[in-house]
DNA sequence: AAGAACTCCTGTTGGC
DNA sequence: TGCCAACAGGAGTTCT
């Protein structure tokens, strides 16, 4: 479910609560997320206080004062809620989780040391928790193979350019892996690559031009993706089913989406008379204009 | 060895 | 209305 903007949102609503607050008590409800929770979780996290809590990729990274990092992923479907001291009646419109009490598919539950409650929900469980030495963090597997951060310095046309290079593969299934770029999932691919004109269809390695220099393409694409991230991230991410900010809030990133589930629309980009096309990629939908992405 | 297919899981939706 | 297949924001594992 959530990509890069989605998990930045949710990190910037948690941080408040959870940066500066020790564990005071960790419930955990099953054994095993998508992979097993670590080896005494609840008994490892008591009473570590969070000394800050961060992003990689899509990864939610807190590192507490023992020097450990609780990596936090959160799959299709996972979601962070929270249950501020006190806050016990539901009031209108107001998002279940913020009245108090859990749910089903409500897997974890963090009770900080400042009364706030926070609460991992995950309906399909295929999002996953590790707790790693901070010092391994980097050579760690989860971690070791991920691409540059598309909205840091290292990821620029001359970078994309040269690790698509000779790439067979279709420009939409390169930039899905996150060896490559780290962060990006399908809405925000569909939308990067209609921002820069780019069919999801052309080879990866088209990008590259005879010289190895960047060329045109890459030199649009890489802005195409920085841009459609920045402004997701100011909206707050997307919402396409069931996804909330901690507090509840819908994201509404949606709402200015160009081609994601827009099959049979008309192209929004101005002087294009195309309409939103569907096709199925390594097994997901690509949405898509063939008429200005070339 | 790159690239594509399959897999995990549950809930919702759309077509008949 | 009910049933059932298709599909959903991810990515590790297994195949070809």
């Amino acid at each position: 479910m959530p990509e890069l903007p989605e998990v930045e949102t949710v990190r910037r609503g948690l941080e408040p609560v959870l940066a500066g607050a020790a564990f005071a008590e960790v419930v955990q409800r099953r054994k095993a997320l998508r992979f097993p929770l670590p080896e005494n979780f609840a008994q490892r996290l008591t009473g570590r206080r969070v000394e800050r809590l961060e992003r990689r990729a899509k990864y939610l990274l807190a590192t507490l004062d023992n020097g450990e990092v609780l990596a936090m992923h959160l799959g299709m479907s996972g979601r962070f809620t929270i249950q501020r001291p006190g806050a016990n009646a539901q009031r209108p419109g107001e998002f279940l989780h913020e009245a108090g009490g859990s749910s089903a598919h409500d897997h974890v539950e963090f009770i900080m040391s400042n009364g706030v409650v926070v609460r991992y929900n995950d309906v399909r469980r295929f999002g996953f928790m590790a707790l790693l030495p901070g010092d391994e963090l980097a050579t760690h597997k989860l971690f070791c193979a991920l691409g540059p951060e598309p909205l840091g310095p290292a990821f620029t046309p001359q970078y994309l350019a040269q690790t698509l290079s000779n790439k067979r593969t279709s420009l939409k299934a390169a930039l899905l892996d996150q060896r490559i770029v780290a962060g990006l999932g399908n809405i925000y691919v569909c939308e990067a690559l209609h921002r820069a004109r780019l069919s999801p269809r052309r080879q990866a390695g088209s990008l590259t031009t005879k010289s190895g220099r960047p060329g045109a393409r890459a030199s649009r694409l890489v802005p195409a993706i920085k841009g459609v991230l920045e402004d997701a991230i100011l909206a707050g991410g997307s919402t396409l089913r069931d996804y909330r900010a901690i507090d509840g809030a819908l994201g509404y990133f949606q709402h200015s989406f160009a081609v994601y589930a827009r099959l049979g629309q008309r192209c929004p980009r101005d002087g294009c008379k195309g309409i939103v096309s569907k096709i199925v990629q390594g097994g997901r939908s690509t949405f898509f204009c063939p008429q200005c992405q070339r």
